[in-house]
DNA sequence: GGATTGACGGGAG
DNA sequence: ACTCCCGCCAATC
C-alpha cells in the first residue's frame, strides 16, 4: 500500500505550516524544517514540497536555505534571484560569497 | 518495476 | 573548505 493520498497531503501541510512560522529577516534550513515539522531528516522532502508550489503561493519559501546559509542552487537565476532580493528587503546580509550567517540571522524556534 | 533524479544533510577523508 | 558517499524517498524515466 503507497502512503494515501490524505497523508501526503497532512505531510505536505506540516512542512508548509513550519515554513510559515519563519518570521521575516529569518531563514531557517532544509534539515530545521523537517525537523521542526516532525519529519527528522526528510530535507530533500521540504525542498521537494517547495519546488512544487504553485506560483502565486504566499508561503514565504524564500526564508529557506541550505545548511551552509545559501541559497539552494536549482538552475534557476530568476527564482534564485527573487529569493535574495526577498531576505534583502527584509534586512537579510549577504557575505561576499553569498552566505548568510545562520548564527545571526537564522530561525530560533523558540525565540 | 528497477534505476535515476533531486530547492538537502552530515560524516569521513 | 572541498569532494565523496550514504541516508532519505516521491516523482520520473
Amino acid at each position: 500500500m503507497p502512503a494515501p493520498r490524505a497523508e501526503r497531503d497532512s505531510t505536505r501541510q506540516r512542512i508548509q505550516a513550519t515554513v510559515d512560522c519563519v518570521p521575516a529577516g529569518r531563514v531557517a534550513t532544509y534539515g530545521q524544517i523537517a525537523h521542526e515539522a516532525g519529519l527528522p531528516r526528510r530535507s530533500r522532502l521540504v525542498g521537494r514540497v517547495l519546488r512544487e508550489l504553485p506560483r502565486g503561493s504566499t508561503l514565504a519559501w524564500h526564508r529557506v536555505v541550505d545548511a551552509s546559509g545559501r541559497i539552494a542552487a536549482r538552475g534557476n537565476p530568476e527564482a534564485e534571484g527573487l529569493q535574495r532580493r526577498r531576505l534583502k528587503r527584509e534586512g537579510v546580509r549577504f557575505d561576499e560569497r553569498g552566505r548568510i550567517d545562520l548564527q545571526r540571522f537564522g530561525w530560533d524556534p523558540e525565540a
